[in-house]
DNA sequence: CAAAGTTGGTTCATTATTTGAACCGTTGGT
DNA sequence: ACCAACGGTTCAAATAATGAACCAACTTTG
């Protein structure tokens, strides 16, 4: 692995549960030594992706992402295209709606929005990497995203987050094939119990998959009803979102998704 | 200079105005031999940093830098914070107002807004990066920062952008001196002909000098009544600003501050 | 109050990684 | 059919990354 990830790979221990980390801690966190993870962050530092915070000299996502992302949203204004769909979605399924991208070997959550009546909700993380195998959202992506990307993702070791988590990638890859048939991927308390979840894939101008479109609930909620609407609005809002992105949706998964209408 | 240090530069080769870089380009611009350059790129778009995009297989900004700066916000909620300060200021001024902070060794600008009534105005590109010795947000945070933070950025080579600029260390030093004692920086045409703006500076909680609070006219409007309500409108904006972010602001600063309305 | 265990940060010889000139295979223009 | 420019690749040479040991400062603990 090359230097530059290694200090990538720092920025992803950052969350919101985690946001500030000492040096030690970090060093351990990431499997570095102590001194080559201070010169790391002291680079990344430099170029204000990380700063030090406060008198114990704990270090925090720094002030410069702000300004790469809303560069990146001046020429590439996805979220913002995204969140009014998001919303319409969320609203007519009370339930929560929340948008990943593929980010490199990650798929990461854009955003999110939750259903305003119900007291029980599933609630998401700011920020969240979700992992490809055990959510709808991940599977969704794998299922239409490009064969040597999928065979990368499905050969590194899958963790096992609830019972329900499929660990093994030929199962997993026979699934695969079920959620192109449908047109729309499903999860069952694979990643976190009693989530019940749905989505389906999205894509940019050139037809590449870049990420998913999923509506989470809670398990008890679940009735043939509240799935029967949730395809429909999902592969609805889906195809809108590709749409204002101005991509194309693969011919026979639009076909697929009028059908379901 | 390390390697990730390279690497992080050419995430800011991107602009609004040269979203795309293709490879060779890229080398070019930052002055890297090309297959170090492929390279580089490669660890970023494994990270999502760095995106490829279309048949041309140009480079542009990835959506990683989304999911990290809303991490960023979650945790350090600055550009909220400040935004409705910034569109009262704008307002009230009739000017347009702009925030920036300490990236590292650059100076990012992180929001700006504009006035609503005047058809001229001083435009803001999205996300730039402004230089220290050129503008007034610069000179402000110089005169505040500390003084081994201040040496580091005058020791670097000075670029003229105007024939009013200031390029040397020794004479802007000086220039830093009658910022303190004014509490307030001006510039005058010395980034951008015709601009004629003032700069407060901001302080987070260990009293640090984190960025400058700025407002820019028109130098054809810059008249003794405008700079009078400026001074005040940005002052007392700035010590809000602070205020909001948890900050402290130098107790001899905050008597002049007190002192100019 | 002092000893032991933290912490962030530094050093320098060893080593592994980065580097870049030259080289493909395509694409698009003339 | 030619040429030029592009993205991407190769491999020996060179440079930059690495990590065990080491400080100094701060907390905890006996």
């Amino acid at each position: 692995m090359g230097t530059v990830s290694k200090a990538l790979d720092l920025l992803d221990c950052f969350s919101k549960a985690q946001p500030l980390i000492g040096l030690t801690e970090f060093a351990r966190r990431a499997g570095l030594n102590k001194a080559t993870c201070f010169r790391l962050l002291t680079e990344l530092q430099d170029h204000g992706l990380v700063e030090q915070t406060g008198p114990a000299r704990e270090y925090r996502l720094g002030p410069a992402v702000l300004r790469l992302a809303n560069l990146r949203e001046a020429i590439v204004p996805r979220k913002e295209a995204a969140l009014p769909v998001l919303r319409a979605l969320a609203q007519t399924t009370q339930e929560t709606a929340h948008l990943s991208v593929i980010e490199g070997e990650k798929l990461g959550m854009l955003a999110y929005v939750y259903a305003s009546t119900h007291a029980t909700r599933v609630t998401m993380e700011d920020a969240e990497v979700l992992p490809f195998h055990a959510t709808s959202s991940g599977l969704a992506t794998l299922a239409f995203c490009d064969a040597g990307y999928r065979d990368r993702i499905l050969s590194q070791t899958l963790r096992r987050y609830t019972p329900s988590t499929g660990t093994d990638a030929d199962t997993l890859r026979a699934g695969l094939q079920k959620v192109r048939a449908d047109g729309i991927a499903e999860s069952k308390s694979t990643y976190e119990a009693e989530v019940h979840s749905f989505a389906a894939p999205l894509f940019d101008a050139s037809g590449q998959c870049v990420g998913a479109l999923a509506v989470a609930a809670p398990s008890s909620r679940m009735t043939a009803a509240l799935r029967d609407l949730i395809r429909i609005e999902l592969t609805q809002s889906a195809a809108q979102i590709v749409a204002l992105w101005g991509g194309t949706l693969p011919t026979p998964l639009a076909a697929q998704w009028q059908r379901a209408v």
